[in-house]
DNA sequence: ACCCCTATGTATAATTA
DNA sequence: TTAATTATACATAGGGG
């Protein structure tokens, strides 16, 4: 078990790549995850692993929920104070941003459910007509709950949200009705992550 | 130097936090590297740290350009092939995404370069017109180069990408001509890591 | 605020089941 | 194939300049 210096190249082995992915991605996880706890930083991930074929949501696809609310949350808050300068703006924009990323994944998802797309094996790389889904990763500073706006954010999750991330959640939320945070959904890989709700000791 | 168990829960003394903070996220990084060049995935990260005042782009903003061109070569691709399947659907909702972010960041970036919004310290938590910046974080595997691309791609950087973007990235080089991986453009921080360009041990 | 050091906790490569 | 094991490489907490 004599362990090697970790050669930092590319690692031609189908399956030991996909180990090694499998290790580090979880180690990048947790330590996103303690990097949230310890900082006081909310985090969100979404995860497309081109070595998995399941969709994976962690802790709970309601933190993702939570968070995507709180900062839409945020903006309608500003707008409301007719805080018109560019902090506004650029909150504007990520919130934007950040809601066409849901409606992506809610495509995503339908799709996916309809048919796989990647019945992938991980020797699959040279298929020409695959394109790579990306792994998208987001940690946003958890700067807002000192202004005392925990529960008009929270009253925001029930009854506010536009209606496809409702389907997008719900959707989620009737194939997994267990508390397992890796909860599979099809087709491909999500991963959530919050500094509020994290249990840090889960994988240990 | 008796090292105690890492208590996961908020470091609640802020200089303490914000150098733990660095630290980790530092390792975080070079973990992303180090995943990026072993199963040979495509990394490219963009931070905002809410403890740094200062826009980073490592290794290099061209790094950057290199993933969203060569992305969106892989969707021209797959349109001039007539194939509209779920895929390139898929696909042409992410480049669009990546396309509205870097438009985005853009926005960003001259809001910043303009006047600085955070002129803030690691305490300034409670200040309660500030909206969070989030940290943002993509890694999209390579799945592409086996398809005998490179050069067609490579021409794309120089050639077919939209104004905004070559802005972008002109803001970033006309403020930046060295070859520091670490850049300061102002404002703000943002990071851009790739599997392809870089040198994992520069860390060690 | 750094940067550097190093003891120690933690992640994980290699291996076995 | 994945799960568990374990030795070792690596990250980093705490401390000193």
């Amino acid at each position: 078990m004599i362990r090697k210096k970790v050669k930092l190249a590319y690692i031609t082995n189908d399956s030991s790549r996909k180990a090694t992915y499998k290790k580090r991605n979880k180690g990048l996880m947790k330590r996103m995850s303690e990097l949230s706890t310890l900082c006081g930083i909310n985090a969100c991930a979404i995860m497309y692993s081109p070595y998995e074929s399941q969709l994976e949501v962690w802790p709970s696809p309601i933190g993702g929920q939570q968070v995507l609310s709180k900062f839409k949350m945020i903006l309608e808050m500003e707008q409301r104070k007719n805080m018109v300068n560019q902090e506004s703006f650029l909150s504007q924009r990520t919130v934007k941003l950040l809601n066409e990323k849901i409606s992506n994944i809610d495509k995503r998802m339908d799709a996916f459910a309809m048919a796989p797309l990647y019945t992938q094996r991980a020797s699959s790389s040279s298929s020409s007509s695959m394109v790579a889904l990306p792994l998208m990763t987001m940690v946003m500073p958890k700067a807002m709950p000192r202004i005392g706006t925990e529960d008009i954010m929270q009253s925001d999750v029930n009854n506010m949200d536009p209606m496809k991330r409702q389907q997008w959640i719900m959707g989620l939320m009737n194939k997994n009705n267990n508390n397992n945070p890796q909860t599979q959904v099809g087709g491909d890989w999500m991963m959530f992550q919050f500094g509020d709700n994290i249990n840090p000791n889960n994988g240990h």
